[in-house]
DNA sequence: GTGAAAGCGCTAACAA
DNA sequence: TTGTTAGCGCTTTCAC
């Protein structure tokens, strides 16, 4: 089927070659008016579509943009696929996602599978990468924009932010509100990822107040991120069986909302009872009751701006590797803490 | 750069032929385990990783299904998209997905690139296509499902629900709750499509006791979509220049949603002052205070079973074209109406 | 168990 | 303005 509307079938039908025929459709202007008519209504007629794995492998670039996160569950990073994506189809780019599950291994998968599909860049969450990851982006001989993180040994150019600054600054700004007896949620916190820098920043501003969190409990990723309303109800058992606290950080904003949803259900009055404060900003944090104080990550500045990147070296030819920027975070103080 | 770590340059450092490279790292058995164990050193030393482009135009297969959504923002389809790119990672296939904007000229566009990378097979939310669109569809050779409704002239298979009977059995479930006077907030109704035809649907409800709705307003996508606050806040001003009313009918939820926080905001009590019902079902819908009562919708057994369709055709060699499942909805009664 | 050769569908370089 | 030729990196006969 593919083969009865290949190029060589349209050429066929409109009397001309191959060459020709490609050429009209890949809109080149050194072609009769006549000869362009003839080829786009034998396309058309065969409703014909180039195969770009042919193309592609001919002048060995793909038009195609890769991106890495770690799940696609709860729009998290959704906003920065989504903002990337657009930009990347102005340019006429395509983009293949891959997901991490939060897990080096299932990101190196991920980065293969990718990579096999030669994308002309890659965008990856996180800067924490098995050493086969490493090697394969290396070898691949393309751009990579690691973000939401500041990478100490960056692949390439690297968007982000740093993740111990925002946790610290969201532990300054709720002692200074006067909370002192904090609970904190994170995921598994391992190696320098992600989870366990918000966790160090958070116990760094306790610590400069001479204060200590009551407890840290260590949720697996599921059980924060699978289901909002069940992570919630896990939390607030939690909170029965531990020591008092008056304030609880989630180190993820998911776990967050599941929280106060959870304890608004089980009678607990936030923040009047105990103070919730989440990490990371998406649109449902504004929206639920009461309002979730986070702190606000600039995910779609970060996609839109790594596949800028990543289009400058591609369309402009120029070498980003080395470039970081910082996007910086901000601190959203609202009803819930 | 890609050359220096093709197939070739695996093979000369193994010490042996492409093929023999190819054979091993396809996982073939039938090669010596010591040539095997030098083709894989080799080819970790250089990061190697297979070109699909180049395997997928010489089988031509991509293990690569499309899908194609009427807009990412707000999570609407996402958990379809989710359910479905897991089902296919399991048998080793990628996504690729494009946007329709709910146009179906960006649709053709999104469907035209698409297929340029010649998926195995492609899903579509909504089942009007632009003739062209329908063209390149059935010259394509691959699978197609369509989904999110049901179809007239089916292109492939078709898993769906009908838009009209939910619509209509929302409208009765208001008007047995008590509410006579609705006002209508709905996207461009055009043609037959999905917004049309829940508004025929309601307006079927209502006519079938001796009602009609005492507004209709046609918002544009952007603004209920582009923007839940927003868009909220758009929908209340509505509400004080209209008609009195006692139940608002969101044809489609991210309003429904919209519309709750604005009016909380606004100082007007959901349900006491008015009702408001939404259509479709994400997380929030149920989290939010109160609980938008809505269509619930079977998102994520849509995806889930339009890949496994694809799968069944695609690795079963099993025609799936003209399979029809109506997933039929549910309505939500929750707190809002 | 291994390799040589042909070719997937397209495009770039060159020739006419 | 148009066509011929070669080859992108793989996989697939087929021969050894």
């Amino acid at each position: 089927m593919a083969s009865r509307s290949g190029l060589k079938s349209v050429a066929r039908r409109a009397g001309v070659s191959t060459t020709t025929a490609g050429r009209v459709l890949r809109g080149e202007r050194n072609v009769s008016e006549k000869t362009a008519t003839a080829v786009k209504e034998a396309a058309a007629e065969l409703g014909y579509v180039v195969n770009s794995m042919a193309s592609g492998l001919k002048n060995s670039k793909s038009r195609l943009v890769a991106i890495v996160v770690p799940t696609f569950h709860g729009s998290v990073f959704s906003e920065a696929i989504e903002a990337a994506a657009a930009a990347l189809r102005e340019h006429g780019f395509q983009m293949i996602i891959g997901e991490s599950s939060y897990e080096v291994d299932q990101e190196e998968e991920a980065v293969a599978a990718l990579l096999a599909r030669r994308p002309d860049g890659i965008v990856i969450v996180g800067t924490r990468h098995t050493p086969r990851t490493r090697k394969m982006l290396e070898s691949a001989g393309i751009p990579v924009v690691e973000t939401w993180d500041i990478a100490d040994h960056p692949l390439g150019a690297n968007i982000g932010f740093s993740n111990f600054d925002a946790a610290e600054a969201m532990g300054l700004a709720l002692i200074k509100k006067g909370y002192s007896r904090f609970g904190v949620i994170s995921g598994p916190a391992v190696d320098g990822n992600r989870a366990l820098q918000r966790l160090s920043g958070f116990r760094s501003a306790l610590r400069k107040h001479g204060l200590q969190e009551k407890w840290c409990e260590i949720v697996p990723y599921h059980h924060v991120l699978g289901n909002l309303a069940e992570g919630g109800r896990h939390i607030v058992g939690l909170l029965q069986k531990r020591a008092r606290i008056d304030c609880l950080f989630c180190t993820n904003e998911l776990s967050g909302i599941g929280t106060i949803v959870a304890l608004r259900r089980a009678g607990t009055k936030v923040p009047e009872n105990i103070g919730v404060a989440g990490f990371g900003d998406v649109e449902i944090a504004s929206l639920i009751e009461p309002a979730l104080t986070t702190v606000r990550i600039r995910g779609r500045e970060m996609g839109l701006r790594s596949s800028q990147l990543l289009l400058k070296h591609i369309e402009e030819d120029e070498d980003i590797s080395g470039i970081v920027e910082d996007v910086g975070f901000e601190i959203a103080e609202r009803d819930s803490a």
